[in-house]
DNA sequence: TTTATTTCTTAATCTAGATTAATAGAATGG
DNA sequence: CCATTCTATTAATCTAGATTAAGAAATAAA
């Protein structure tokens, strides 16, 4: 857990669970309190839109953290579910140590980092929905996430492409 | 300038300039030194894909900041170009303060909402690519930035929302 | 193991939005 | 001011990817 302790110090409030795969840690329509480390296994951030239909926004898988930071920030109801994708073991923490005083310069350089960095990876995503085919966009994530397609079932990553598994099927087949 | 200064602090590096309309600020494979604070006019930031063919990412009125953080932070070449829609006064600033330790706790604490903000926003919009036809993007677009339209060429809208001119023009037809 | 459920593939059809093209209207510049 | 270049509209055609459907393969469950 040395990695978080990096980012939100000793005093914050974290405690370890057990997911089975498939069970749902946040739920759409609350605001999210909670920030989701994964020290092991694999959790996903989805959206379900009018039509029953999900939409992943975003994998995590070990040493990642999937939060609602703006959800927790300016109090609004988080638009994402969240679930297991495999048996996971996960920290659950407060996100309230934003706010909090507590927190140290170095802390929040830190956290201004990854804010940073995370900016950097939705930035690239939009660009790639709007100026990409769903073929480059699947060449796109086999190199950025090499090692997920191996764990995360094909009609996931279609969802996360943004496609149906019809179409990344027929893709995967031409070649 | 308060709002920059509140985040900024007043030692920072900041100069203020005047462009002409479309003439550009940032090139695209440059590692981005500076951020740009929109006192007056409008500005976007645009890619340009392998057939030339260009993508809005983001329109920045009055009041609002563009720069590319993770270019800057991490050291890599920015995908964006930016230029200005409309005659404007620019405030260049320096995007260094965030490294540097001259910067107190509370700036960077009001800088992390920022970020928190700006991811929110990144948010809904790949979730929107994801799963809202072009006609809903458009209604939506319009409901958040209800100003821009009359500032904004069509064929920019259009840009910014991943459809074609045409496909613009059909949509606003109907009705 | 057998059965049930979920996932993946293939194929036929359909549709939102792209592309191409032609015209008219605005804006810009000499 | 007129001439040129950009912008918006409309219509015809095309295509990537959606939808529907049905069978095969894999997983889970009993």
């Amino acid at each position: 857990m040395d990695f978080l302790t990096e980012i939100l110090g000793t005093k914050t409030k974290a405690s370890t669970k057990y997911f089975k795969k498939r069970e749902i840690i946040q739920k759409q329509g609350f605001v999210s309190k909670n920030g989701f480390y994964v020290k092991k296994g694999l959790i996903r951030s989805y959206s379900v839109d009018e039509k029953g239909k999900e939409h992943i926004f975003m994998f995590g898988a070990e040493d990642w953290i999937i939060a609602d930071l703006e959800s927790n920030v300016f109090n609004k109801p988080t638009q994402l579910y969240i679930d297991t994708v495999e048996d996971s073991e996960i920290v659950i923490f407060s996100l309230d140590y934003f706010n909090h005083d507590e927190s140290t310069k170095e802390k929040l350089q830190k956290n201004s980092k990854l804010l940073t960095r995370r900016i950097g990876s939705l930035q690239r995503r939009v660009i790639q929905l709007m100026s990409s085919s769903a073929k480059q966009r699947y060449e796109m994530f086999l190199e950025t996430y090499p090692l997920l397609p191996n764990r995360v079932p094909q009609k996931m990553i279609a969802s996360y492409l943004g496609i149906t598994p019809e179409a990344l099927s027929k893709i995967r087949g031409q070649r």
